[in-house]
Formats: C-alpha cells, structure tokens, sequence
DNA sequence: TTGAAAGCGCTAACAA
DNA sequence: TTGTTAGCGCTTTCAA
C-alpha cells in the first residue's frame, strides 16, 4: 500500500498548525486569520499538495460522477447525445463515468454492479437491454434517454410517434406509391417502435401494406447492406423509404445507387435522428431531427432535480423537427 | 451526512462474525470455514449488502479508473478512438472517466487538477491546448495520442509523414496539376502537421507551389464551407484536394459540388483518418486510413506498463493505409 | 480458522 | 480564531 506522497497531515506539520484549520484553508470555512492563511498556503505550495478527492469523497459520500450506460459512443446519436450530457453535467459540477455496453447484457450488469456501489451519485442510461433488475432495485437516482427501464425511472424522449408520422407523411406528399420502413426487431420496448407505429397507422388508413424490415442495431454495415439489397429485390416497386435512423437511410441511398437508382428521382428516402455528424457529413439526408442537445439537457435536469431528493416530474418528451436534405 | 444503508459492520452482525472475516469472505482471502462463508453470504444477501467501492479505493490508494482527455467525443475520430479505449480498458478491469476539454484550455485544467488528485489510476490524453504544465509535474502515468505533450510522456501516433506522402502521391499519380492541401493553422505541435510537411515537401520536389488552407478544428460547419468557397474563388484551377481529415473533404465535396465541379472528374479529393462512422456514412472518399482500434490498444498497452512500473518503451508510430473510395 | 485494532486521508462536531 | 477527537467503510497486520 504506497502512501500518498503528501497529505493534509503534512501540510499542517510545515505550517505549524492543526489538521482542521488546513482543512478549513483549503474549503474557506469557519474563521481563520490571514496570517494562518497565508501560512498554510505557503506550506501547500511548498510541498506542492494536493488533497485526495477519494478521502473526500468517502467522507461526504458523494463522488460528482454520473454514469453513462449506452451501447457505444462510435455512433452519430450517440456521439452527440454523451457529448452534450458531458457538457451540460460539467457545467453543474459533475463528472462523467462512461459505460458503453456494447448491447452486451452482461456488460451492462457488471458496469451497474460497479458504479451502483456508491461509485456514482447518478445514472443517465440508454442501453438497450432490458430485464436488468438492477434499475429497479438501487436507490440510486436514475434518468433514461429513448429507453423505457422501469415504473419510476423517468424517460426522456423525442416525440418519435410524432416523427413517424412526419416521414410517413412526407413521402406520401411526394407521391409515394410503396413506401417501407426499417426498424429493431420487436420485442425491445424502446420507443423506437413508435416510429414504427406511425408508419404502420398511417399505411393501415390508407389502405396501403405496411412493410418493416428489421435490422440490429449492432449488426455490421455488410450484414445490413445486405438485408437492403433484399429488400430492394424483393420489392422492387418500392418508391419510398422511411428509415428509423440516419445510419441506416445512407446505407440504403448507397445501396439503391448502386442498383441504379436514382434519389430523389427514383426513390425517396426519410431518415430520422438528424444528429451533428450525419448533418456535416450527409446534409443532403431529409431527415426527421431529434432535438438531441435538449435532451440532454433534460435529462440532466431531471437527475438533478432527483440527486437533490425531489420525487420528481415524469417522463418528457420533446417535438421533432423534419429537415430538408433533398433526398426525399 | 447520510450513511449508507448497509455496511460491512452490519452484515458481521448478523452472521455472528467479525469484519475481518467478512472481508476475507468478500475477497476470497484468507482460510476460511465453509459453514463461516455460508453464513456469511446469508447474511449480505439477506441485507442486500453492497460493499463501498470509495471506501476500498481509499485504503487501496487506486481507483481503476483511467481519465480521457480530448477535445469532444463528438467527431467520427475521436468517437471511435474512445469507444476503443473504453473497451480496452474494460477488459482490464479498468473504467473510464470522460473528459472532453472542448479545446478550452481552462477546462482541459480544471479536468487535470481534479483528475491528478487521486481520482484516477492513469491518463490517456490528446486534447490539443499546450503548456499545460500539469502534465509534467504529476506522477501520475499518462500516454498521449496524436499529440505531443512532454518529453517523457509516450505519444501513440499514425505514421502521419507517410499518410501525407501516400495522400499527395495519389494526386500526383492521378494527374492532378494544382493541388491544395487543408490543415490546422501552425503553432499546434501535433503530429497532424507531418501531413502537411509531406505535403509541402512533396510538391517542391516538383518544383509545385505548396498552398495549404488553414482552418481550425473547432470552427462550424458553415465557418469550413466559407473557407473553402474561398479556395475555390482564388485558386479555380484546383484540381485537387488533401484534406487532413474526412470531415473537411467531406464539406469541400459539398462545396466543390454546388460550384458544379464533377468529383472525381474535375476535382479529385482524398481525405484523412478512415474512422468507422466515415467509412460507413461516406464510402465513396478516398482516405488514408488511420489504424484507430490499433492506436487505442497500444496506448492502453503502453500506460498499463507504466502503471505497473516499467518505466517503458518510447513512443509507437503505427502504419496507415490508403482506401480507395472514388473521389480520387 | 478467526478477531482486535490500527489506519487509508479527509471533515466536522464540539470544546477551548 | 484554533485544536482535539471521532469517524466515513474498508482492509490488513498481528495475535490468538
């Protein structure tokens, strides 16, 4: 067990006073002559002290560090999304726990049983598996991002019904004959599927198939390209395309160029997410926009408010916005 | 000061046993009767007993908690840098704490000053302020990436003089006759400027002019456009463009389209880091490939020699690769 | 095979 | 205005 080089101890030994008035320098608490000021800050600098923040925080027990449990952060949204929530959390005073599941079930257990012991004062997730019984069982204050966990842990999410009908609609508008749409299996709850349940809605009242082709969320981009090209080849009449993420839309242009289509021309296609990377690199995606730097301020909020004991406010849920690429 | 629910001290209660040897029960230490660990067990899961990670951090003197340090998460390099060092370090049991200095050198401080007080076990850091002093006068081990910090901290780099001449080679073999390169304005120490020197180097062997646009890592979206409108406007007779990273020659292809230019029939561009959500997003770019993943496992290799002591091999310089997407 | 006691570095009652 | 003392929850010598 190596010692600390120097501690509140040896600060006090060279200034010549006692434990609690360095502690009472260092925090500006209680009454303390200048003169033992100056005293104690000259023997800081001297031994060039620095006070141990894990001491601190056990006796406090509070750390300043949120957990972030998402499946990664190698992801336009979730670039973003982490990006924003580092922000608006250091601005508070907090620090960021970064955990990335990988959708990895296990993983995602192992990071809870860490950081839900008094590793983290609170947990910002938005993974995607579910069944974790962790969630329910901790005290710990916890918020959600676009993912349903559990009865008293508030969701923050985009109004995705909402944006589903947006890129139904649209497409429609631009006289989509056959449109299709992409999403997760079913069988996760995450309000993904509301995307998907706009479309099929708004499909069904016009009497119209409601077709969805699932992908992963993890799968690789090969494995995806080539459930597209099935797709194209098995209904070659579709005209328009409703994909539940922006990933997903610019494999599918890729795809469907490759085959020789030609967008806006040939074929239509909506993304959704319309995160800070997709737009630098692919502004030309029509896309529904989730207003993901809100989000994250949200969440904080709410986290915030539940750190500081308040049973809080429910869930949130926030517009979208349609923006215009020239892709559909 | 609230306590937390639950200690060691509570679950020898009620087995009927001393802290010692709850502990030796929760460590796997010591001799131990298998009717006292029976009893042991009983007892934390009959109070749902948790042990305190700080508590064992502090006595422990280690965290298993390693700091990031760059710019922001929220970038295709940066992204897939981090995720990698997450899982790296994962694996050896460490986890990370995220630090994203937004290029401000004052937070890049404030991150340091907390970091270095014992919060963290090592640093990986490659933000791109300088002088931060901090850096040389901790103990703590810190490998950089893509930067140069100190004399004695190890740098994690790509071959960047190589990927530069592969770059400007490809131009060259392409025909291209005046051909502009984009970089970070002078002063930043980073590795990144060898690819403009292997530019710059390259073309006056050809007795060419040399001409590099400067813009800034942080600067908008729209701040980019307008630089290179602007290199379209005083130099029309370009016809071809080394960017140092994909992004920018993602937005000169933008600008560069809505000029009328035909890519890569006009103008021919190659780009520079190849990461994932690039490759995914963009295909069609050229680009000199940096080993990222690679990166990220050497720079978590070399500061887990450091941790442990060895007061180690210099720096790694690894390998890039030219994709041919179809701009240039 | 088990326990008592000291201590990791810091802070805060309470007393002086 | 300053110091004494106890304690945050855990681990580990050392002794039994």
């Amino acid at each position: 067990m190596k010692k600390q080089a120097v501690k509140l101890e040896d600060v006090a030994a060279v200034a010549g006073v006692s434990k609690t008035t360095v502690s009472r320098v260092l925090n500006h608490r209680g009454y303390l002559s200048q003169a033992t000021i100056d005293k104690v800050h000259q023997a800081m600098q001297e031994l060039h002290y620095r006070p141990n923040v894990i001491a601190r925080q056990l006796f406090q027990q509070k750390t300043n560090l949120i957990g972030l449990v998402f499946p990664t952060v190698d992801n336009p949204f979730f670039a973003q999304l982490e990006a924003q929530l580092d922000q608006e959390l250091y601005r508070r005073g907090y620090r960021v726990l970064m955990g990335n599941s990988q959708n990895n079930p296990e993983r995602e257990e192992a990071y809870l049983r860490q950081l839900l012991n008094g590793q983290v004062d609170g947990l910002i997730v938005g993974a995607h598996n579910e069944g974790i019984k962790q969630y329910r069982d901790t005290q710990l204050p916890v918020v959600s991002i676009e993912r349903w966990v559990s009865k008293d842990i508030p969701v923050v999410a985009a109004d995705n019904y909402a944006g589903g009908k947006m890129a139904t609609q649209r497409l429609l508008d631009d006289g989509c004959q056959h449109i299709i749409h992409t999403n997760y299996p079913h069988g996760l709850p995450s309000p993904n599927l509301e995307r998907r349940r706009a479309y099929e809605e708004m499909m069904q009242a016009r009497h119209r198939p409601a077709i969805t082709y699932e992908v992963n969320f993890d799968s690789t981009d090969e494995e995806k390209r080539a459930i597209f090209n099935r797709l194209f080849t098995e209904h070659p009449e579709v005209d328009g395309i409703f994909a539940d993420n922006d990933t997903n839309a610019s494999l599918i242009i890729q795809v469907a160029r490759k085959r020789g289509r030609h967008i806006p021309h040939d074929l239509k296609v909506v993304g959704f997410d319309g995160a800070n990377m997709t737009r630098t690199l692919l502004p030309e995606l029509t896309t529904v926009q989730q207003p993901i730097d809100e989000m994250a301020k949200r969440a904080v909020d709410l986290l915030q408010q539940r750190i500081a004991g308040g049973q809080t406010t429910g869930s949130v849920q926030l517009p979208v916005q349609l923006i215009d690429g020239g892709t559909a």
